[in-house]
DNA sequence: GATGAATGAGTCTTCATTCAT
DNA sequence: GATGAATGAAGACTCATTCAT
């Protein structure tokens, strides 16, 4: 198993830094070798051609996300609660990663459309595990009973998502975490029963 | 003025078209032209070069979005009025121009940073716009007093967008327009003084 | 049409030029270009990928090469006065064009097998103009009446064939056309009946 | 001695299918390994490089091709038998090992032209003997006393050359050695003193 | 002897832009 | 103003060969 090798991950570290400080178009293959300290081609003994390296990027950073949040916000017992620990985790995690932040929030959109419809898939498990908290909360009744669950994951994270855009886009100079809790109450209020 | 010029529109018109067909990255300047129905060289003599072309084109379609919306909800009182007719607005003008949509939820997202920078001043004018009736709102007492207006706005415009985006990747089939007042019920929720 | 545009024959003379001075393999398309006077995208106005430089160049080398050799002989009222010609012509045509030769012969012969089964199509109508020469050699009793014509042309076209590669191979330092007359005979003598 | 050692020959067989089932161009040393149950690495300690295989390859299966057939037509007293013998087994061998007559009519023609000349040489041997038959057929009166032996040589062997070519371009399908009494009596009616 | 992970040189093609007409 | 033929820079990927184990 490729993944298991440490030039899989180091290449792919490797195209986070590459992207972040050259931008999506300006990361050639050549410039990702040289940052993980590897040849042109030994990028092609791990990974099948340069869209693979993006789509294993945001699998291997991403796809974790959903599970370790999932976990993180099972010890709560109300919604409200979960939700915080959400987007608490996910400022948290971005925060904790500039290049990564940025490859994700602005350079990751430049690709074409095709492998924008595979880091969708990606993030579906992300998107359905938001949908699990929303459900939580009406079966709790903290949330109205005929909450439209669609319109408020979509709500939630299209709230998160251009918040850490903007901040993105201004360099990252303020802190995001400090928001969490005055959006979360601020979601959890259009979501509550009046 | 290149702008009175019939051309102008004329290659603006067909860019849409050609990229919404075409996809971004397959929207070769000679396309634009061949759709516009003159010579590549023309386009030139209309806009400094290809991004110039971009750039124009959300300024001449999104440009007039802000104003529009703004003349429209002047006739509102309550900031509640005024916000659900601006998501109807913006609802409404992209579901007519199904091409329009393409290229700016999924196509124009494509470019590269600097271009996303410039369309992003293009935008400040309807997020102001936002911050508006969001004051006008806190001034009316009908939203709390400490109401964080940037979050509020970050709330509202990442909602819509977040909505419009999946509209379209699931090919707008099914009828955006008609969630207007779930959506804009849930926010004026978030953002009510309890 | 293309094909009566300077250029396109400007392009495939440099290409012979140059496959037959570097080798196939050696002959870069910048290399083509180079020697043809123009730019390498220049290649690409007339030609659809390099593969189609090289069927186009045996096209337009050998295509009327049947024609010119079926108007040749029609002056001949025997079957053993066309094959005279038709080989003194085969002989002549590739002693005329040195470069030629080495493509033809040597050069070509290294293309992948797709391009040479387009070559051999060109080569068919030629291999049809040499069956029309032996059938005529045979309703004129001039060969037995049973002679099997695919065996024969086959024996006329390898042999020429033959003749010209170890030529080619011996740097064209004799004179093959001075030979016509010898493998004509031979090769009649042995359609002959009896 | 390498060639002593099992896997220099498993390796040489192993090329031969690689290339038959894959062709030139698409039989890489790796996969030529692969076929052999080696690993890459193992076949420079029996090959100098990638060229020397199918040097070896060529000089393995055919260099005992000429030796063969010379002791088989030595049992032939005239030199219409031993053509007929000589055509026959040339008919033989290749419709044996249909892997081989792909890889030696179709395959490694596509070779460079310095291997080509290499093959030239392993070729020379066999026309010798071929013009070993003819010289005795003019000794014997067979044929006529000024027959132009490179002639007749190019003839016969162009002949052969053609007809395998073609049927193996025809994927083998129809029963070669048939034809072998045909064109041996066509050439040696073309050689015959009238 | 045997392995196979790593190397890195080499090339076709696209397309935004120019400029002579 | 309008044309469109010509330009030429730039990059992903392959594969024969090496060498540490």
């Amino acid at each position: 198993m490729k993944k298991n090798k440490p030039k899989y991950h180091q290449i792919i570290d490797a195209a986070v830094v590459a992207i972040a400080e050259n931008g999506y178009h300006q990361a050639q293959v050549s410039k990702i070798a040289k940052q993980a300290g590897v040849a042109d081609g030994t990028i092609y003994l791990y990974f099948k051609n340069k869209e693979d390296i993006l789509i294993s990027l945001f699998q291997e950073k991403m796809g974790t996300f959903a599970a370790k949040t999932k976990e993180s916000i099972q010890t709560k017992e109300t919604a409200a609660a979960q939700l915080e620990l959400l987007v608490q985790n996910h400022f948290i995690l971005l925060t904790e990663d500039p290049h990564l932040a940025v490859v994700t929030q602005l350079e990751l959109r430049q690709s074409n459309k095709e492998l924008r419809l595979k880091i969708n898939e990606v993030l579906k498990e992300y998107l359905l595990l938001i949908d699990e908290v929303l459900q939580t909360g009406v079966q709790k009744g903290e949330f109205g009973p005929d909450l439209n669950i669609r319109l408020a994951r979509q709500m939630i994270f299209g709230t998160l998502d251009e918040m850490i855009t903007t901040w993105v886009m201004n360099d990252q100079k303020y802190d995001l975490a400090a928001s969490a809790p005055d959006v979360t109450k601020m979601l959890l209020n259009g979501f509550s029963n009046q």
